[in-house]
Parts: structure tokens; C-alpha cells; sequence
DNA sequence: CCCCCACATTGATGCATATCAACTCCGTCC
DNA sequence: GGACGGAGTTGATATGCATCAATGTGGGGG
């Protein structure tokens, strides 16, 4: 598998081809996220086929991955850091669709063009494919697209979960569900129960809860203030995880 | 195909058998959402036995087709009527997720338990599908699947653009962006493209828009007030597209 | 080391939408 | 025909969150 990489001074979009494909079977079996992703519905024998499809790409924070209404040239199999979906009106109005974490794939649809932006909140790393190759290779492998179908079908699941949390609850409930859901991805992939680190703005988090910055400081500091957690540098620690979860209000 | 109706006096579960499976090639040849749904995945000769596996259903307004929670006993593909689709939170606010128009998919994701719950705005016509047969007829025919996938995909752009409006829009935005998403999927249906019909009440309206019957109420009084919109029995009729359009704010 | 800038927090005020309440309209059931 | 109830509309008021503004904080570069 061909590894590449991009520096901040080169621009978003400069990469650098490292090791081989030769080496891709190690990485793949090696893979932080091997299991949770797509590559689970595949035998050992398919996988290094299938690797071989893909370069390792690594993205500084802010780094543009998919850009909206632009043709889709790759799609994505996100192995480390985490990723903001979001689409734009057209006065600057932006609402956060998702983010993505290791294990997550970007590009479901495999429409010709993006329904959405997705770019680095920390620095990332991802398994790429050219959309096309990747639909080429889907095309015989029914087990793969069950397993495409399986996460989009999730994904739909999550998405009824956020229109309700949208439409249907008021600012601290929304912050409190966002915390706790956050959690329980990270927790997926790695262990810290009580630890959230938050890699986003809160600009970030207002943008995905349909809130403002100011609102979100606040909710964060009266859940502190009411002793439910404490704000960290780069995340925020649980203290009551039974009143936490009982803000959300299922 | 076996023809099954439910009637207000016995109750949203009575059913009654109607004609059988022998008139079902003529039935499904000249179905109305022929093309549109599941089923334009499917050749002539598949299309006779995949619709032995289903029941042709007619139900009466505010019958339950699906309901969260439950074991999801079948799967229905809409044909005539319009659905509901949402979730409840426990202390009774409710959020719809969607509306189904014929044509539609109810239980694409085919997990165990419903995730939503789905009942009839108006009467309703469907093909029925028990989830399991459904499920193993799927398993063997790679095309439906895809087609499967296909419609998921799409559900999830839906969705995305669900979340921006109820996120990042005003009242008037998301009324006018609810009547023209509503036009665009009856036109499809059934050609008719200035007058949209509203089977659904105001209170459907505000929770899927995630606003009250009254915000709805007024919004609409201003677009008729403004000349936008004319307000007609069981409906609007659209007086200036441009303008409705362009309050939807891309 | 200190300046700068982006991010976060906090406070004061405004506004869009919710809430509460009254009234109309219309269809249904005695 | 009259009583009733549900849906829709309209008005008065309340409030949750946005907006505007000021201040605090931490990291990177000169």
C-alpha cells in the first residue's frame, strides 16, 4: 500500500508517496481499526487484494478531504484523528452533518459528486480509494456492499436520531446527548470511559447542535457548575454519568 | 398476490383477504409506482415471484404500519397514501422523520426492532413483506440489494438536508423549503405542479419542521399574505414559484 | 519574552419562536 | 337542529437562545 502524506506549508492537497504496497498486508492486519471498518466483511485473502486499491494518506488538521457539489474523485476509510462533515448555505449558515471517527467511512453514496464537505479537525489518517476503482471491485463483491448497506442503514439510523435531537430538544439536552453519544463512539475505540477529549471547536459543536459558540460555552459551564463534569484542556471529564445521561431525555 | 384491508371499526389490526396470488402479475405490471420503487431492480420473470412473497395491504387513515420499538414483523413498499414517520420522546414531544409517498420504502434499514414509528396520515395501499422472507430473498439477488443501497444512499442525502434545515433555518425558510421538497416528490407521482396537496395535519407540519402548529399557521398566513402562496382546502396553490423558491435560501 | 490571534468564556440586551388563550370553522353524532 | 370536538387561525405575552460586546486564556512566531 502506498503511503502519502501532506505537509501544512504545501497546501491541503500536496502529498508524499512513501512505503509500498509490499508492506500492505502488515498494515492492514495491523489496522487500528480493522474490524469496526468496511474492510470486516472481507476474508484475509480479499483484504490484500483489496488493500492494494488504496494508498495511506496523512492530513494535517483543516485539511480539505471532500468538498462539496465537487466531483468525487476518492472515498475514504478514516483511520486516525476525526473529520467534520458539514454542508454550507449560501450565506456562510453551516451545519455539521457528523463526525467521523477512526473506523468511519467518507463516501457511502459513491454519487458522482459530493452531497458534502469533510475536512481534518486534527490531523488524519485514512485509507483512500479512487471512487471508480472502488466501485469496480464493489461490483463482485455482494458481501461488501451488505456491509456498505449495513453502515449506511446505521448511518441513517443516527442521522433520524440527530433530526430529533434538532427539532425536538432545548440547548442543555442537546450538549448533554452530544457529550454522552461522543463518548460512546470513543469509547468504541478506545477505552476511557470517563474522559472525553474533544478535538473541535465549539464553534464545531454549535454548528453540528444547532446552536451558537456562546451557547454552547454556557451549557458546558453550567453542567460543570451543577458538578456533572469538569472542563479539561481538550476535553471534559464525567463526574455524573447518571445525570448526564438523565439530561437527554430519551 | 392476497389482498388484505384493515377497517376503522375493527381496529388498526383487522385484516381482511381479498383476491389472490393469481392476479398478482397483472397487479404489480400495473402498479402505479412501477419504476419508482424496490422493485425497478427487479426483470419481468423475477417481479412474478417476488411479488408471491407479499400482501397487498389497505389500511385506513391513522393505522399503525410500524411501530418503534417492536419487532419488526414486515416491510412495506408504499403504493397509495401517504405515512408518517417519527420518533416520541418519553415526555411526548415528538419529532417525524419523513413522510412516505407511494413508491416509498418503509424498513430499508431490516433490523430486528423498528427505530421509528410510521402510521397513516390519509388511507393507505402497500405491499407487505415479512421481514425474514424479504430478508432471504435479498440474500440471493445481488441487483435488489443494490438497489437497496441505492435508496439508503438517498434517505441519508435527505436526511443530511433534513438536519440543515432544522438546524440552521428560520420558520419561514423551512415552511417554503417544506412546500417545495413536497411539491418536487408529488410531482414525481402525480404531475400537478402548482398545487400541492397537504394530506398531513399543521401538526405534522410543525414536527417535522420542529416548530409549533401555530409558527406553521402563521408562516403560512404570510406566505398568503405576501402573495406567495394561496391557502385551498386540503392544500396550497403556488402563485409565485420564484419567490417561494428563493425563500428557501440555499 | 512578549505580542498577537484564535478560541473560549461571560455579561447585557434583543428577537424569534414558544406558550397560553380565545375564537372560528366544519364535520359528526345525538 | 344543536351539542360537541378537533383542526386551524389569530392575538397577547413569555422565554430561550441569538446577538453584540467585552474580557480572559493559551499557543506560536518574531
Amino acid at each position: 500500500m502506498a503511503r502519502v502524506s501532506a505537509h501544512d506549508g504545501d497546501g491541503p492537497h500536496s502529498l508524499r508517496v512513501g512505503c509500498s504496497h509490499a508492506t500492505c498486508e502488515t498494515i492492514c492486519a495491523d489496522c487500528p481499526v480493522r474490524g469496526l471498518a468496511v474492510c470486516s466483511a472481507l476474508e484475509p485473502e480479499e483484504l490484500d487484494e483489496f488493500s492494494r486499491l488504496s494508498q495511506t494518506v496523512h492530513l494535517p488538521g483543516k485539511a480539505t478531504l471532500i468538498a462539496q457539489d465537487e466531483e468525487a474523485e476518492y472515498i475514504f476509510n478514516l483511520t486516525a484523528g476525526v473529520v467534520r462533515l458539514y454542508r454550507l448555505l449560501s450565506d456562510g449558515r453551516r451545519q455539521i452533518v457528523g463526525f467521523a471517527l477512526p473506523g468511519d467511512f467518507l463516501g457511502l453514496a459513491m454519487t458522482k459528486r459530493n452531497t458534502f464537505s469533510a475536512d481534518a479537525v486534527a490531523p488524519v489518517a485514512a485509507c483512500r480509494f479512487p471512487r471508480e476503482v472502488f466501485a469496480r471491485y464493489l461490483a463482485e463483491k455482494p458481501h461488501l456492499l451488505r456491509r456498505l448497506h449495513e453502515l449506511s442503514t446505521h448511518e441513517l439510523t443516527l442521522a433520524q436520531d440527530q433530526m430529533v435531537l434538532l427539532g425536538r430538544r432545548t440547548a442543555e439536552e442537546k450538549v448533554a446527548a452530544f457529550l454522552i453519544a461522543f463518548r460512546d463512539r470513543w469509547s468504541r475505540i478506545n477505552q476511557a470511559h470517563l474522559h472525553i477529549p474533544l478535538p473541535m471547536s465549539r464553534q464545531d459543536i454549535g454548528d453540528f447542535l444547532g446552536l451558537t459558540v456562546e451557547t454552547v460555552s454556557r451549557m458546558m459551564t453550567k453542567l460543570a457548575r451543577d458538578k456533572v463534569i469538569v472542563i479539561v484542556p481538550d476535553g471534559v471529564r464525567i463526574l455524573d454519568e447518571k445525570k448526564l445521561e438523565s439530561l437527554c431525555a430519551g
